[in-house]
DNA sequence: TGGTGCTTGCTAATTATTTAGCAGCTCTAC
DNA sequence: GTAGAGCTGCTAAATAATTAGCAAGCACCA
């Protein structure tokens, strides 16, 4: 699911060359189809292949996945979080990128109170 | 894994009991008996019970699965993963909180030039 | 001290995943 | 149009995970 989310789609050739240790192209196949079967992925035909791609809104996917993320390792603390999240940027951010985080803040120091 | 992130350790039966859709008792048991194969875990032994915890230290797995989420979800943009951040935060954030996080971001900015 | 409640160490059986491989179909290039 | 490459649909076999269940050991409490 990590490489449809990350790629929005791929075909099961792709998926296997996305995963780093990847199994077999038979196993990929097979995991796909029981994605499907549970409903998490879907598939559409272009050309000669299936094109697979989450159910889910790439939107719904990202909140999920941050809450996730915040609940499992961060207890919840969004200023932890975003620590790390500073930490772990490799590539310096930009003035305007670290400015426009300061006004995402503000404004959501307005509508808190 | 997660489980025991999230707690730092657990037994077998709490980690059972933490999971939501658990499996059985024993497949919880033999679970934890493979991550210990594979190197991800390890126990020690308290009273007449085994408590496993993680391999790797808090710190580095709250950056790795930090970077992983930013890569997977957010395309490596730290603005968009802090946006969904203050987006999924149930409760409001503390005055004092926004205000931590601006002071992280502004030496961020002196950092970055 | 002796019993009771849990927990581990096993084992064996069931279920799920992974694998290989082939026939038939579809596109692409010549 | 035809040959070739690549993909799906299928099947069967190997490997791995899940399950149940029991004997043995430890800790707690009467």
């Amino acid at each position: 699911m990590d490489v449809l989310f990350k790629h929005g789609a791929a075909t099961a050739a792709q998926v296997m060359d996305l995963i780093p240790d990847a199994p077999s192209y038979s196993a990929v196949r097979a995991l796909l189809r029981i994605l499907e079967e549970k409903g998490h992925a879907k598939h559409v035909k272009v050309g000669p292949r299936y094109v697979f791609s989450p159910v889910i809104s790439a939107d719904k996917a990202k909140k999920t996945a941050m809450q996730h993320t915040l609940s499992t390792f961060f207890q919840g603390s969004v200023t932890q979080a975003v620590a790390a999240l500073l930490d772990v940027s490799e590539v310096d951010m930009s003035e305007d990128e670290l400015s426009r985080l300061q006004k995402m803040i503000t404004r959501a120091k307005k509508e808190g109170s």
